[in-house]
DNA sequence: GCCGTTTTCGGCCCGACTGTTTTCAGTCG
């Protein structure tokens, strides 16, 4: 698959482009581009030889040539050009906020500023202050934003931002005494890390709610504070800073607003294309036909007056969600979900007893889980020796005598090892009720090995899930170099699953994934890899990542029946 | 660079805030 190839070349064509002074239209028909291309479930070299790239939106003739100049060389032309005419650290500095391609492109050609470190020099010495366009306000702003990427290290990852959003919109909902505070934003949209936090507030006294929340105890720093609009950074429990916006609209605009802020900005550019065609305008107070608004108290009615039905926050990207509105699946949701197919215990690495999960899962309304503890190689993590792994097969067959209304499933996360063998044999594993193999050791092998690895696991017949397929940790590790599009294809025919690990450190499969997997007939197992009682409720991560897959119901092993699903297991031992 | 109920040229989503400016450019979402 290339496609993460090219949306970076492309991506960083539209950085270059801006920062010597390409047509601005230009420019974002490439972020279009590399957007669009990231997102395709196919191969963008698989389309191109069918001939049907360029019948996907947003990808025109140059586009499609310079794709098949990439597979043929390996290189674009255009891109190794620009390249060679802007210093290499200069497209990074984009990413500081305050800093645009005007100011970047004023600072490198007035200054001769090449990177972060020059930068940083023309700020000391007080040159970069000089130029014209700059001052001492706008410098001191910059170096703010320098000093919060280089604190919050980019993007803040869902789980750390949505126990944040909640507290915050409580404590503004209270001190300012306004009835509706929403979280919008791609936090809304369940991106799996988030740039900000975006809350909206419907109220008439802006300045009196935005001086409110601007002086909330949480608030590290403020950065703008107007009468509709204010922006704070905000101390994660993790000891990064996360900028929080807020808006203030009035109530029949509140629709409108919480549209236009929940984004994705694709999707909106795309919806604004839509009113444009029927002479209407769409922006954040409503849909307007000349002055006259007719649409914007809630959400539905502006999707209504421009023929579409309500779509769901998660499918909001521009990946066709438009075009197919009429067509899209009715989407997974919390409560499909019957069970939780991976956690762990104390027989391994896991906080909780077997009971104790049993318990608390109950409390959520499930009707089983297996727990899944580490196999005997994973020593690190307290892996399970085979007798202690019968020891708590024993435990388990007795508990389910006890317990009423959930029953406990015998499972392992066994470890693929280095070939591909398993860390127990087969014998073993036909002890189990439900066997999870994942690859937790050479993360960094080559893509040929660790897809071999990972399929060859997959042909055993005990082995009924494969656990986060992609081996990613979000903003700390890479995926694995693996052959997605293989492993799907192995996963439909050995009739295994694949895992949608819902922790938020993981998210693997991920969104894109997840949707390519079941679109080409796979099926996923929801986990939260839970390791105390409290992660049992992550697995709302999961279920919104799948949404964003487009994944329903039928998609998910562990929203059938007990029953189904020991039928599920039980098809492919059988097949053996 | 993309696209077409303005259809092969000439548009391309829209508004708030800030700072450096005397009326607006740059940045952001």
């Amino acid at each position: 698959m290339i496609n993460r190839e090219l949306a970076s070349i492309f991506g960083q064509i539209a950085d270059l482009l801006e920062i010597t002074g390409g047509d601005p239209f230009r420019v974002s028909a490439y972020r279009r581009a590399a957007r669009t291309i990231e997102g395709l479930a196919e191969d963008a070299a698989d389309l191109l030889k069918a001939g049907t790239l360029e019948e996907v939106p947003g990808i025109g003739k140059s586009t499609v040539e310079k794709i098949r100049q990439y597979v043929a060389e390996g290189k674009i032309d255009l891109h190794q050009e620009l390249l060679a005419s802007v210093p290499k650290g200069l497209p990074a500095l984009l990413q500081i906020p305050g800093l645009g391609p005007k100011k970047v492109q004023a600072a490198w050609k007035k200054l001769n500023v090449q990177d972060l470190e020059d930068l940083k020099k023309s700020i000391a010495s007080g040159q970069l202050a000089a130029l014209p366009g700059f001052g001492a306000k706008s410098v001191d702003n910059i170096r703010a934003g320098i000093e919060f990427l280089e604190r919050s290290a980019g993007r803040t990852p869902l789980g750390v931002a949505w126990p944040v959003a909640r507290t915050l919109a409580e404590a503004l909902k209270a001190a300012a005494k306004v009835r509706r505070v929403e979280v919008t934003g791609s936090l809304r949209r369940w991106c799996e890390t988030i740039g900000d936090v975006d809350l909206l507030v419907a109220g008439t006294e802006g300045s009196r709610i935005i001086r409110t929340f601007t002086s909330l105890p949480m608030v590290r720093e403020v950065r703008a504070a107007g009468e509709t609009k204010g922006s704070v950074l905000v101390a994660t429990p993790e000891g990064t800073d996360v900028q929080v916006d807020v808006r203030v609209v009035p109530r029949e605009s509140f629709g409108a607003a919480l549209q236009y802020f929940t984004g994705s900005k694709e999707h909106n550019v795309r919806l604004r294309e839509l009113a444009i065609r029927k002479k209407w305008k769409l922006n954040e107070y409503g849909l307007f036909d000349g002055d006259k608004q007719i649409a914007g108290e809630d959400e539905a009615g502006i999707y209504r007056k421009l023929g579409l039905p309500l779509i769901p926050p998660e499918l909001r990207e521009d990946r066709g969600e438009i075009d197919n509105a009429a067509r899209l699946p009715k989407l997974l949701e919390d409560g499909d979900i019957r069970g939780d197919l991976h956690m762990h215990s104390t027989y391994s690495d896991g906080r909780n007893t077997i009971e104790e999960m049993a318990e608390a899962a109950q409390a959520l309304g499930y009707e089983y889980i297996a727990i899944c503890d580490h196999s005997r190689s994973e020593t690190i993590a307290n892996g399970m020796p085979v007798e202690r792994l019968f020891r708590q097969i024993e435990e388990i067959r007795r508990l389910n005598k006890t317990l009423k209304g959930i029953t406990v499933l015998a499972g392992c996360e066994c470890d693929i090892l280095a070939g591909g063998k398993l860390d127990y044999p087969d014998d073993v594993l036909a002890q189990l009720d439900l066997v999870i193999a994942s690859v937790h050791t050479g993360l960094g092998q080559d893509r040929k090995t660790v897809t071999a690895r990972t399929i060859k696991a997959m042909q055993n017949p005990y082995v009924a899930v494969i656990g986060h397929p992609t081996g990613r940790l979000l903003g700390r590790r890479e995926a694995m170099d693996i052959d997605i599009d293989a492993v799907i294809k192995a996963a439909v025919e050995t009739h295994t699953a694949l895992e949608l690990n819902a922790s938020w450190q993981r998210l693997d499969l991920k969104d894109t994934h997840a949707r390519q997997a079941v679109e080409a007939g796979a099926v996923l197992a929801l986990g939260t890899d839970a390791h105390s009682t409290e992660q049992l409720e992550t697995m709302a991560y999961g279920v919104r990542t799948a949404r964003r897959g487009w994944v329903a119901k039928d998609g998910v092993l562990n929203t059938r029946t007990l029953a189904a699903l020991r039928k599920f297991i039980e098809t492919k031992r059988r097949k053996a």
